[in-house]
DNA sequence: ACCAGCTAATTGGTCAGACCGCAATACTAA
DNA sequence: TTAGTATTGCGGTCTGACCAATTAGCTGGT
């Protein structure tokens, strides 16, 4: 998935090298430069998009994070082999019903997985994180650093590294995703607290060691935080909807005037 | 998990950039900087880590892709809220059996979510990137580049952006294992082939639009895999469990002499 | 006493140029 | 033909500069 960038354009909040970035990948991802070849070198690059060097060279830090490209001193910039993750626009805003639908997919399994192997320090952890979130009035940042700390040591007791990076890639997603915080922002509004029965079932379900109950938990409950942001949104998309239709209305000059 | 890095070691490869951002990571992690604080300005930390600002630039770039942090231009570069993607060594050497029991997860639901949702055009790239992969005698890195757009397809037939983020991802921490590329190749040098049987089980699968006939397929596919990694890494394993037992002797002069 | 406006300081963004070390390539000599 | 050496091209890191955005503080007016 690209995303074309307007010559000139300077999004609010733009940088240079995020823009560089993006057109590299662009010409990368369209077979410019297979797999295996070399970019040009800094210096090149730097000419052709009439920028500075150091601007290229945040570029290709960002590319090499994302996995286009892996770089070798003295040697130069080589392609990576694959499709892997593309630095687009996309990637930095994913809907959080989006997010929600994979975590259960995502965290039910590991749910399941962790039941099976999570180890007694590793229960007291959860408990421990568990009793963190229960404490109320505490700054909402730390009461959702605990939500997050609950899950991830979900994910940890999976003993598996790829599921815990998957796992905090998505936490990362919602985390800079400005939709998910802005909604998610609406349900703090809405005075919704976290659902400490829902972490307790799914508790219960580890200390059982019962990987079909902790899946049914962990489901259980992220569906219910779907039903959550639905509500919450559900005001604000009627809201939404009027004024496109204001718009609407005066785009086409359908007002009372 | 963090990675504590030996204070002044100059690791083969290592960037300067790379070291910084991981001691950053680790007094953020650590709560020296909580949730919504600012970092030090970039000339500070310069002072501080004794490297110039463009260095410091980079790291931070590196940190704010791993969601750690979000730079204001202006403002300052404040700390996310969560414990996001940790820029840490393993995650970049995550073992080949985790990211393929990570597969089995995901991409077992993603092909059941596919099989619902899937377009007849999806379906023909779909088909047309098996066809792509059964062309052999062509270079490997266009045989493995047809597979991962196989399974990319798949994911993005799901609708979902945060499911095609997670699988990218899984894809790019193989592509960038150096460990997994290694244990690959020597499957590769085993003689083995794309399993196109299995892939063709997927294919179908999707056409018949059955979601369990899809999950079982891919987590079948993804499984035979496993043991086909296990089959090549057995004579591997004996080779390296002979070579620390001479180690071991010769450590403790027992070898002959 | 409070608010608004202006100015200065601090912040990040981008740039130019320099020097160093490593890797790769080419050339020469044995 | 091979090995060694030198050269060139590459990325790595640095210094210093200037610009734009943001924030904080001060002053004046109401």
């Amino acid at each position: 998935m690209n995303v074309s960038l307007d010559a000139g354009k300077l999004s609010s909040g733009g940088r240079l090298y995020q823009r560089v970035a993006e057109q590299l990948a662009k010409v990368i991802a369209e077979g410019e430069y297979p797999p295996g070849s070399r970019l040009p070198a800094e210096r090149k690059l730097a000419e052709r998009f009439e920028v500075s060097r150091p601007t290229i060279r945040e570029a290709i830090i960002a590319l090499e994070l994302a996995g286009f490209v892996e770089v070798r001193g003295g040697s130069g910039v080589y392609i990576c082999n694959g499709e892997s993750e593309k630095l687009t626009q996309t990637t930095l805003d994913v809907g959080p019903f989006d997010i929600l639908e994979a975590r259960i997919m995502v965290e039910g399994e590991a749910a399941s997985l962790a039941a099976q192997k999570i180890t007694d320090e590793e229960m007291a952890e959860v408990r421990q994180a568990l009793d963190d979130m229960v404490t109320e009035n505490e700054g909402e940042p730390i009461c959702e650093k605990a939500d997050e700390h609950f899950h991830m040591l979900i994910a940890r007791a999976t003993k598996n590294d790829a599921i815990v990076s998957v796992c905090s890639h998505l936490w990362a997603l919602r985390n800079s995703s400005p939709v998910s915080a802005r909604i998610l922002e609406k349900v703090r509004q809405a005075g919704s607290k976290p659902r400490i029965d829902e972490h307790h079932a799914i508790l219960k379900a580890l200390e059982a060691r019962d990987p079909k109950a902790a899946r049914a938990a962990m489901r259980e409950h992220l569906t219910r935080v779907i039903q959550q942001l639905l509500d919450a949104t559900e005001a604000e998309a009627v809201e939404e909807a009027r004024r496109a239709i204001m718009h609407d209305r005066k785009r086409f000059n359908l007002i009372n005037t």
